[in-house]
RNA sequence: GAACUGUUAGCUCAGUUGGUUCAGAGCGCUGCCUUGACAGGGCAGAGGUCGCCGGUUCGAGCCCGGCACAGUUCACCA
C-alpha cells in the first residue's frame, strides 16, 4: 500500500461521515436490554452560524458521546435548534428594513410568513456545520422548539401553570426594551457601569421664596414626578416637612413625603418620586398610595405628559431640558457621576423600567425542588463553584416574566371575550366552550381575541429535555421513559440561570425526576490575549475555514487541549497547528508499521522485553483515561493518550521493534503491534473520530463498502505488572545518559561504544540498552581508565571514550555532583537529628529519610572513588 | 457594594489527605542531527525565591489571617 508521507484530511472526513450516516451509526432505539446513555444538544438559534463557542461546546459533547457508544451505551444525542424568538425577530425585522419594509406596516400573518421564509433560508445551517465537525447525533431527532410537537408541549404546559394557579397575569414594574418594545425578563437585563451627570434640580416651595434641591440622573423624568420624598430622621431637609414643592418645568404641585427608606447622606437628601419609571419609586409610590404617570411611549419618546417635548427621544430631551433648565434658573449645579445602568441583553439599549400588564410565572414554590437537587448532589456541576451561584440565585428567585411584546414565537394561548375577562386553553375552540360555561352572556367564536403576546423563548427552551422525547404531550412513552433522565448536559455557566435553572425546575414539575445527572460547564471561548470573541474585534476564527485548514480532528483536538471545565479558553490557532501534527505523527507511525514485511522467525528477546513493557503502559493509561473522564477532565484524558502515543509507543516501543531495513519483522510482534495500535486508536478515537476510523480500517484491511467501523469497539482491559515500567525507566535513563555522552565527546551514534556496568544490575533490559544506545555491554568490578561515568539510582555505568576523556572536567563535574549530595545530605541529618521530627512524622516519612540518607552516602563514596582513580591515571 | 473563583516556567495549565535540596506537563525557546514512518520529524538542553506580608507546624505551592491584582456572578441607592 502507497501511503502519502503526509495526512490529507479533506481527503476523507465528510466520506467517513457519509460512511457513518449510511450506516446508521448515529441512531438510537430504547432498548431495554442496553444502558441509554443520552445528551440533549443546548439548541442553537435557528438561523445561527456555527461559533467557537459551539466548536467547544459541541467537541465536548461528541467525545462523551461517542466514549459511551464505545462502552456499549445505547448513546443517543439529540439534536436540534431554538427559535430564539427576541434574536431572529430582530433578524427579520432588520432585514425587512433594508428592503423598506416595516414591522408596523405588516399584519402578524404577514410578518410570520417572512420569518418562516428567513427560518427556512437560514436554519439548519449550524446543523450542517456541526456535521462536519464529527457530531454524532442522531439527527433522525432532530427537533425545533417551535415545532408542533415542541410547540404543543409549550401550550400545554402554560394552560397546565394557569390552571395551577402558577401563571397569572398583571400590572407590574417590568424591564422594557425601547427598541425592541418589548418586556423582558430580569436575567435579560445586563447591567454596565455608565459615566453620566447627576443633576441638582431646583423645586420651589410652595409659598415661599426657596426652594429644595432635588438630585437626579434622569431629568426627563420629572414630567412623572408624583412626589418629593425625604427621609423624617434627616434634620437638614426638616424644614420641608409637611411643604409643597412645584415641579420644575410643568409646574405641576407635588407633596413632600417621609420615608426612611431615603439615604440622607446621598446628594441633597430629597429624592424625587417617579413610580412610573423607577423601580424603588414604584415601591415607594405603592407604599403611599400615589399616582403613576407614564411619560413614555413604547419606542422611549416621551408622550403627551412630556408637554413641549413630546415625540422627542428619552436622551434628546435629558440635553435639552439640561439646557432649558438652565435657561429658567432652575439648574443648580450639574456633577459628573458614574452609576450603574441596565441594558437589553439583545438590543443593547438602556432598559427603561415600566409598567405594563404582563404574564408571569411564579417561581418561589417551582424552584424549591429545583434547589434541593442541586444542594442534596443528585445533579453534579462541574466544576462545583456554580453551585454557590446556582444556590444564591435560586434563594432569591423572583416571578418570570414570561410574556414578550413580540410575534415570532409561541402566542399566548389566552382568549378575552366580548364583554371583558379571559380563558386560558389549548385552542380556540376550546376557550370557546370554556367561556361559554362561565358567562351568561352568548357570542360566536370569532368574537374571542387571543391575546397578542408570545412567549419567552426561554419559556419552550426549559421543557427540552422532556419535549424532545415527547413526555409532555405523552407522558407515559416510551421514549421519554427509556432515555429520561439524560446523562450529561454540556453548557456554558452564561445560562445558567436562564436555561439549566429552568430546566431542573421543569423536569422537576413534569416528571418528577432531575433532567440530567451531571452539567458539565465549558468557559468561554477567547482569543489567545484573552479577550472574548466578538465581531467587532474580528478576533474570531471562522470554524469552518479552520476545520479546512487542520482537519476537524485537528481542531477538535485545539479546542480540547486547553479547555478544562469552567476555565474559560484562551483559544490559540497553534493549538489547532498541534493536533494536525499529531494526526501526522498517528499517519505516520501506520505507514511504518504496515511497511513492514512479516516474517515468521522466532521473536526477538528484546522485543518480547518491549511488548511486555508498552502492554503494562498501555493498560496503566486506559485506566487513568478512565479516571480522568469520571472527573470530565477531558484535556487531560487526551494529554495523557497523546504522550502515550508520542513518546512511549512511537519513540521507545516502535524504535526498539523497528526491523533493520529491509529485514521482516517476527510475527508474533507484529501482531502484537498492530493490536497495540488499535487499542491506541480506540483511546482516541472519541477525541479524533475521522482518522481513528480512517486507520482502524487500514490497520485491519477492511473495506470501506462495508459496515465494520471502530466507533463500536470497546477497549479490552488486561492485566499487567508495574515493575516492567518500573525497570524500562532505568533502562530509559541509562540510554539517555550514553546519548549525552555521544553528544558532548562528539561521537556518532553509528560508532559502537562498551558500557561497563558495575555493581548488581537487572540485566533484563540489556538488550533494549544495547540496541537504542548501540553499546555493548561489559561488567566490571573496577572501572578501566579514560572512561565516563554515570550513575543511575545506585548503580554505577561507564562509557570508555579513549583519550577523549577529560580528567579535569570530569573531576569537576563529579565534584559538583557531590557538593549537591552533601547539601542534601545536610538538610536530610537536619530532620533526622530533630527530636520533633522523629517523634511527629509518620514512621514511613521517617523511614524514607532514613533511605534518603542511605543513598546519598553511597552515591558520595562511589563518586569520590571515581575522582580517586581519575586523579591516579 | 457583596459573594465566589483565581494568581505556579515566555504562554496555557496540573499539583490529590501538608513530607525529597526549593515543584511537573504541553507548546514555545536554545544547541546538535537531512537518504528508509514523520523537518508537521529526531536527540538533547535551558528556563520557576509557587502574587505580597504575617501566622500555625518538626516541615507550607498546599492550612489560617491580612493585602494587592484579575475574572465571574449578584445588588434598587436617586
Amino acid at each position: 500500500m502507497e501511503l502519502a508521507s503526509k495526512y490529507n484530511p479533506a481527503e476523507i472526513e465528510s466520506e467517513w461521515y457519509e460512511y457513518w450516516l449510511r450506516n446508521g451509526f448515529f441512531r438510537s432505539v430504547p432498548d431495554d436490554n442496553r444502558e441509554p446513555y443520552t445528551i440533549v444538544i443546548p439548541p442553537p438559534n435557528v438561523t445561527g452560524v456555527l461559533h467557537m463557542g459551539h466548536m467547544l461546546n459541541n467537541t465536548i459533547q461528541d467525545v462523551l458521546v461517542r466514549r459511551a457508544r464505545m462502552q456499549g451505551k445505547n448513546a443517543c444525542w439529540v439534536p436540534g435548534t431554538d427559535h430564539a424568538s427576541i434574536a431572529t425577530e430582530a433578524k427579520v425585522v432588520a432585514k425587512l428594513a433594508s428592503e423598506g419594509i416595516k414591522k408596523s406596516d405588516l399584519t402578524r400573518e404577514e410578518f410570520l410568513k417572512h420569518a418562516w421564509d428567513w427560518t427556512h433560508k437560514h436554519g439548519g445551517i449550524i446543523l450542517e456545520q456541526l456535521k462536519k465537525l464529527g457530531a454524532s447525533c442522531d439527527w433522525d431527532r432532530t427537533a425545533f422548539t417551535m415545532d408542533e410537537k415542541r410547540s404543543e408541549s409549550v401550550l400545554k404546559v402554560f394552560c397546565d401553570l394557569y390552571e395551577k394557579g402558577k401563571i397569572y397575569r398583571g400590572v407590574r414594574m417590568v424591564n422594557w426594551d425601547p427598541k425592541a418594545q418589548t418586556a423582558l425578563s430580569d436575567e435579560e437585563v445586563i447591567h454596565k457601569e455608565v459615566n453620566g451627570k447627576l443633576y441638582y434640580l431646583k423645586y420651589k416651595i410652595v409659598g415661599e421664596n426657596g426652594y429644595a434641591a432635588v438630585a437626579t440622573t434622569r431629568p426627563e423624568t420629572i414630567f412623572g414626578d408624583i412626589a418629593v420624598c425625604i427621609n423624617p430622621n434627616n434634620p437638614k431637609t426638616a424644614t420641608l416637612k409637611g411643604k409643597k414643592l412645584i415641579v420644575p418645568v410643568c409646574n405641576r404641585e407635588v407633596p413632600v413625603i417621609e420615608d426612611e427608606y431615603v439615604d440622607v447622606e446621598f446628594g441633597t437628601g430629597c429624592l424625587k418620586v417617579t413610580p412610573a419609571h423607577d423601580v424603588n419609586d414604584y415601591m415607594l409610590g405603592e407604599k403611599y398610595n400615589l399616582e403613576v404617570i407614564d411619560i413614555f411611549n413604547d419606542n422611549g419618546t416621551l408622550n403627551k405628559h412630556g408637554l413641549q417635548y413630546e415625540g422627542m427621544d428619552r436622551f434628546d430631551v435629558r440635553k435639552q431640558i439640561e439646557k432649558d433648565l438652565e435657561a429658567a434658573g432652575l439648574l443648580e449645579k450639574v456633577e459628573a457621576y458614574t452609576n450603574k445602568v441596565g441594558f437589553s441583553e439583545r438590543t443593547d439599549v438602556p432598559i427603561e423600567p415600566k409598567l405594563s400588564m404582563q404574564w408571569f410565572l411564579k417561581m418561589k414554590e417551582i424552584s424549591e425542588p429545583a434547589l434541593k437537587a442541586v444542594m442534596e448532589d443528585d445533579i453534579q456541576l462541574y466544576p462545583p463553584k456554580f453551585k454557590n451561584t446556582y444556590r444564591y440565585w435560586m434563594e432569591n428567585v423572583k416571578d418570570w416574566c414570561i410574556s414578550r411584546q413580540l410575534w415570532w414565537g409561541h402566542r399566548i394561548p389566552a382568549y378575552f371575550l366580548p364583554k371583558g375577562g379571559f380563558v386560558v386553553a389549548l385552542t380556540k375552540e376550546e376557550a370557546c366552550e370554556k367561556a361559554r360555561k362561565t358567562v351568561d352572556y352568548s357570542f360566536s367564536i370569532d368574537e374571542l381575541c387571543q391575546d397578542e403576546d408570545c412567549l419567552d423563548t426561554w419559556f419552550s427552551s426549559w421543557l427540552w429535555p422532556v419535549s424532545v422525547f415527547d413526555g409532555i404531550n405523552q407522558p407515559d412513552n416510551e421514549e421519554i421513559n427509556y432515555y429520561y433522565p439524560t446523562n450529561d448536559l454540556v453548557t456554558g455557566p452564561d445560562i445558567i440561570f436562564f436555561w439549566v435553572a429552568r430546566m431542573i425546575m421543569a423536569g422537576e414539575e413534569y416528571r418528577h425526576k432531575e433532567p440530567f445527572k451531571n452539567v458539565y460547564f465549558t468557559g468561554i471561548v477567547r482569543d489567545k490575549l484573552g479577550r472574548k470573541m466578538s465581531k467587532q474585534l474580528g478576533n474570531s476564527p471562522d470554524p469552518i475555514e479552520l476545520m479546512n485548514r487542520y482537519g476537524a480532528d485537528g481542531v477538535r483536538m485545539g479546542m480540547l487541549l486547553s479547555a478544562p471545565a469552567g476555565n474559560d479558553v484562551h483559544f490559540d490557532e497553534a493549538l489547532c497547528e498541534q493536533g494536525r501534527n499529531f494526526c501526522n505523527k498517528i499517519w505516520n507511525a501506520l505507514r511504518l508499521v504496515k511497511g513492514w514485511e512479516v516474517g515468521n522467525d522466532d521473536v526477538i528477546p528484546e522485543n518480547e522485553v518491549a511488548i511486555e513493557w508498552f502492554n503494562a503502559m498501555l493498560q496503566k493509561t486506559i485506566r487513568e483515561v478512565d479516571d480522568l473522564f469520571d472527573k470530565y477532565r477531558l484535556s487531560e484524558a487526551l494529554m495523557l493518550i497523546y504522550k502515550l502515543f508520542w513518546d512511549e509507543f512511537s519513540a521507545w516501543y516502535l524504535e526498539i521493534i523497528k526491523p533493520e531495513f529491509g529485514k521482516p519483522i517476527d510475527s508474533h510482534t507484529y501482531n502484537m503491534t498492530i493490536e497495540f495500535f488499535e487499542t491506541l486508536l480506540k483511546l482516541l478515537h472519541p477525541f479524533m473520530p475521522f482518522i481513528t476510523e480512517e486507520l482502524y480500517h487500514a490497520l485491519n484491511d477492511y473495506d470501506s463498502n462495508g459496515d465494520e467501523t471502530i466507533m463500536n469497539q470497546s477497549i479490552t482491559k488486561l492485566d499487567y505488572s508495574i515493575e516492567f515500567i518500573e525497570g524500562f525507566e532505568t533502562a530509559k535513563e541509562i540510554i539517555t545518559n550514553i546519548r549525552n555522552i555521544r553528544a558532548s565527546k562528539n561521537i556518532s551514534p553509528k560508532e559502537k561504544l562498551t558500557l561497563q556496568i558495575k555493581g548488581g544490575h537487572n540485566i533484563e533490559y540489556d538488550l533494549v540498552i544495547n540496541k537504542l544506545a548501540n553499546v555493548a555491554i561489559e561488567f566490571v568490578k573496577e572501572k578501566s581508565a579514560g572512561v565516563v561515568s554515570f550513575m543511575v539510582g545506585t548503580c554505577e555505568y561507564a562509557v570508555p571514550v579513549g583519550n577523549l576523556i577529560n580528567a579535569d572536567e570530569e573531576i569537576k563535574k563529579m565534584q559538583s555532583e557531590i557538593a549537591y549530595l552533601e547539601g542534601f545530605l545536610t538538610s536530610v541529618n537536619a530532620k533526622l537529628s530533630n527530636e520533633k521530627f522523629v517523634a511527629n512524622a509518620k514512621p514511613e516519612v521517617v523511614e524514607a529519610e532514613r533511605k534518603k540518607k542511605a543513598d546519598a552516602e553511597s552515591k558520595i563514596a562511589a563518586l569520590q572513588e571515581g575522582i580517586a582513580t581519575l586523579k591516579k591515571k
